[in-house]
DNA sequence: TTTTTTAAATGTCAATATTACAATTAAAAT
DNA sequence: ATTTTAATTGTAATATTGACATTTAAAAAA
């Protein structure tokens, strides 16, 4: 049997980038980081790929072990492959994102781990190329929720019209006319209004509603281009 | 200072998937591998990652010395990190992705080296996981051409409106109608009609286009769903 | 009980974009 | 001169967008 004999192994790195919604704003999870180099210092939730793990499940573990979180949707986002991006030895490190809705992972955050949520908007500088990191998760997150309902899914199982826009407003940096944008959103069809209200923000209360599964699916895509019918093309 | 010493090393391997169109059919490059394991099968252009070269550099590298292709724009695709994908060791494989006019590159691509185009439609199995790979490309090139003007990227310096046409026609595998797709691309206002024609395809003859340099980078972008100003937003 | 306050919900209209569909034109070949 | 082929151009009905103001529900204050 023939092996790679001649060729260089290299340590391969997880980082994981994790951004949250509490209903108001946008924020990002981070720790201090506990061994050196760069001990103390704001970092993403990072670790190495263990020899019979895949990547998904050492960003799976990882996240699990800095954090507690369990059960979350992870998407890989890219490689960072400069050889001096770590000081100590060459590593490769490959970015991991997730998107979750705070309130809903609460109890799993505990005290036990060091993660804290910061507001996106007052992220400290973070060792390393972290930040760049930071900063091609926000690009993809505003690519991605463009043309995929994504953040629909890191919204509470029950949420009002309000809320969306929010966080829409949040992750484009932008105001949008609120009547515009619900008369858009409920156009989709995809949104099941329920009876209860929540009034937390306001007098009179905003509507909860919830998604509908069975056409969740299918019908939300955004359109596009030059394609008539681009909701066939896209997952 | 301190080391990453009980951390395992990982062999990393790129692999670069290439499309072309000739104005006709959208191709994809394939070579024979010349080495064990599944020597003389077909494959992806790969390689391993040198100690001393970014996984950018790698892929170029690899690319140029497998086909003879340089200067080519190739973007990250995806990590496989499953630890059996390769039989013979435990390697995690960054997938490269390119998409080139393959008649701007034919003196490049010469006979010394073994690569072929080869119709995408007619794709055979190919070793490991990289039918996996063309099939992730695939999606990430229609993904991609949705909101971003990529397929421009690999047409002739000039070109005719019914080879764009036919060029979407191919990446979506549909088909659409002449007048509505002519009325779309040009209202866009980016292509600057050329006096000479194109007779390869009819009598008639198509009006060679060119794309307005100064316009393009500014104004070409898709618009989307809950933005209102989403040019705003993208790169 | 009435009034005030706050944010949610809803409506209209003009401008623009999309779709579906058919006739005309240029130029080579017969 | 006629035929053939594919390119080019047009129109009308429909749907979507964006800008803009008023009404409504419910708690809090008077």
């Amino acid at each position: 049997m023939t092996k790679y004999s001649k060729q260089t192994r290299i340590l391969v790195a997880i980082d994981c980038i994790v951004f949250g919604f509490d209903g108001d704003i946008l924020k990002l999870l981070l720790i201090q980081r506990g061994f050196e180099p760069e001990k103390n210092k704001w970092s993403l939730m990072g670790g190495f790929v263990d020899p019979d793990e895949s990547t998904d499940e050492a960003a799976a573990r990882i996240l699990k072990q800095l954090t507690g979180l369990e059960g979350i949707y992870m998407e890989q986002m890219q490689v960072f492959g400069e050889p001096k991006r770590d000081p100590i030895e060459r590593t490769i490190s490959i970015a991991y994102f997730a998107f979750i809705d705070i309130h809903k992972y609460e109890k799993q955050l505990s005290d036990e781990y060091h993660a804290e949520w910061i507001a996106l908007k007052e992220a400290p500088k973070l060792i390393f190329d972290h930040n760049a990191m930071v900063e091609k998760a926000k690009e993809m997150l505003r690519y991605k929720a463009a043309l995929h309902p994504l953040l629909f899914e890191l919204l509470p199982q029950k949420f009002t019209i309000p809320q969306i826009q929010t966080l829409y407003e949040n992750v484009y940096d932008t105001v949008l006319d609120k009547r515009n944008f619900s008369r858009k959103l409920l156009s989709t069809g995809l949104l099941i209004r329920q009876d209860e209200k929540d009034k937390e923000g306001s007098k009179k209360g905003a509507y909860y509603y919830k998604l509908d599964p069975a056409i969740y699916k299918d019908k939300f895509q955004a359109f596009l281009n030059f394609i008539p019918n681009p909701q066939a093309f896209l997952n």
